[in-house]
DNA sequence: CTTGATTTTGCAATCGATTGCGTTAGCGTA
DNA sequence: TACGCTAACGCAATCGATTGCAAAATCAAG
């Protein structure tokens, strides 16, 4: 009579001599069962330590109490999910989720070949995803929308998007950002980032508005495609420096790409905030201990990992939820100068 | 002859026009089924937009293509994921696990009560776990070990332990901290740290035998009780500021719990690295960057995630791994005077 | 055209739970 | 005692794949 293996549920109604569906409906509180008899076959469980196997389980009810958190990463080799912002989005997201007693599986695409969304979905590992940043998959998000309603994208809200997305107001924020380098008198302001995602389209767009509402005439010459990690972005940083474009000011479309940047002109020798200022995007935790402290725009993360998570929630319960925008908010500090500065 | 939900597997069978069996052998490439008609079915298969349910793909293998990672933060209330040591050995851990082909469960645990690392054993949900950090469950670990082997935690390694467990050397890390702040002739050094917490106490035997080497007598007074979240640190810091015990160092045994000690010695308008010395642990990203820059003793966590998913790996197989020590590296920056205070 | 070896293929059992529906038990009433 | 009604309970189908085993098909050689 030794244990052989896990115990199955047959053998907790064994144990209580009932049948398994007796136990099934026990297990599960169903009031079908007299309360008194519920808790005896729930103590016996216990103590014989029987825990369900949630493969059959899952398949059974076609259910997984499981949340899929998806990091599209296919645009961007190199980048990993260490990256600090994907990070602290996911650190959010998963105390949102897990506080809502579910359990979170994280997804790390690389292959965004034909089908890799429905890949996902159809796998039925999940009961929801949260896909962390549109990548270039725009059109790949908008199809699996049609079908698959309990689907939440963080990023920009685009026109003609039929998914459903949580993001910061990305023209707005960029705006705000390059109104601030003009007010301090900067003129000359480079553009660092990737325009063919989506959110950084949108914070060039922000930037354009802002440049044109002060007169300024755009120069295309500042616009410099950086992507994501520092090594690249130093490099496109350094690219820029020693161009012969003049510059007096940077609007980096990352923090992580200002402080590469930040890196690039100390190493040149050009003082920051004195000769040029740096403005960077997302407000990640190290942007306040730089050197200098980096002024930034901040995305709530927080709040925004709980709207997602509500928003999917609701859409699992079979509601419609529509997209939500959080406000972006410049948190000033030493990298453009400051008003004493301006 | 609509769609009628996703297809299964029966579907593709019947564009195939062949049995079931056919399909599920040509799409796992088993040779049994001739090489081109393999391709052909797979084609059929990918064209449909066919991919296996997992669920039932996990109840049948008895495996899931899965790891689980747990948080067991039972003893620390209120420290959520968000915490930039998890986060960042997350990150690290979901690199190599994802780069390997399998996918990553969070499981957050708060509840440790009796079973709870058998009920996640138990639910069949994963191939094998990873636990970040012993807490306060070493007797729990070693129990789960005697049945469960692939099982691999990041943590401090204890006489009598069963478990496979990968850490830095902690006392050999406090103890080069502790000599470093010695050597710059401080002598009333305070420990920042929960005693209960097995790698925290392996630190401060480390300090205890740095002070009896140098001679110096073990004040009680100076071993102050921190939480690892910044808010109970920052109170433990005050405490220790308010008390009438004279103290010239402070080695937290956390970044997090030395940054929130800088603050309040700031605060408190005592001059770091000039009246006081403060040395961390872990070497968080943030620690070069605070302010002033916080000298600590780096643990490597890329290669402790490496490390561990490596020996999990071995486990899953069968193959019996043994526990792994990283060697600590003391990173000496100014927040303890740097060698021209000496 | 057999026979035997070999390659392909499919039947049906299995993984471990959940649940619709029918059966039994229990009780009150006539 | 018989009958109706409700409360408890269990049978057996089901979720969607994988796989051992045996049957069928194919081929080579005699």
């Amino acid at each position: 009579m030794a244990e052989d293996g896990p115990l199955k549920m047959a053998d907790v109604a064994r144990l209580a001599k009932v049948s398994m569906s007796t136990v099934s409906r026990a297990l599960a509180d169903n009031p079908l069962i007299p309360e008194d008899r519920r808790r005896e076959i729930q103590r016996i469980a216990a103590e014989a330590g029987y825990v369900i196997n949630q493969s059959a389980r899952s398949l059974r009810m076609r259910k997984t109490q499981t949340i899929g958190v998806v990091f599209p990463l296919g645009h961007d080799v190199g980048q990993l999910i260490s990256d600090p912002f994907f990070i602290e989005m996911f650190g959010r997201l998963a105390d949102e989720i897990t506080t809502r007693g579910y359990q979170v599986l994280l997804c790390r695409v690389t292959d965004t070949s034909d089908g890799w969304l429905n890949r996902i979905v159809q796998s039925h590992r999940q009961d929801g995803l949260v896909i962390v940043g549109q990548s270039d998959q725009h059109e790949a998000l908008n199809h699996a929308a049609e079908s698959y309603h309990p689907l939440v994208v963080w990023g920009g809200h685009l026109s003609g998007q039929v998914y459903c997305s949580v993001g910061t107001d990305n023209i707005g924020g960029a705006r705000r950002a390059v109104d601030h380098l003009l007010g301090l008198g900067r003129k000359r302001i480079a553009f660092l980032g990737m325009l063919e995602l989506p959110e950084i389209g949108l914070r060039y767009e922000g930037y354009v508005r802002a440049l044109r509402a002060a007169g300024i005439e755009h120069d295309p010459a500042l616009v410099i495609p950086a992507h994501f990690s520092f090594e690249t972005a130093y490099e496109a940083a350094r690219e820029l420096i020693e161009s012969d474009t003049k510059f007096d000011a940077i609007f980096a479309t990352s923090d992580i790409i200002a402080l590469a940047a930040i890196q690039a002109l100390a190493a040149a020798g050009i003082d920051v905030p004195g000769q040029v200022s740096v403005v960077g995007f997302d407000d990640i935790a190290i942007a306040a201990q730089s050197t200098p402290p980096l002024t930034s725009v901040q995305q709530d993360l927080a709040k925004g990992a709980r709207t997602i998570v509500d928003l999917l929630f609701k859409r699992m319960a079979g509601e419609d939820a529509p997209s939500a925008t959080l406000l972006p908010k410049l948190v000033v500090r030493k990298s453009c100068g400051g008003a004493s500065a301006g």
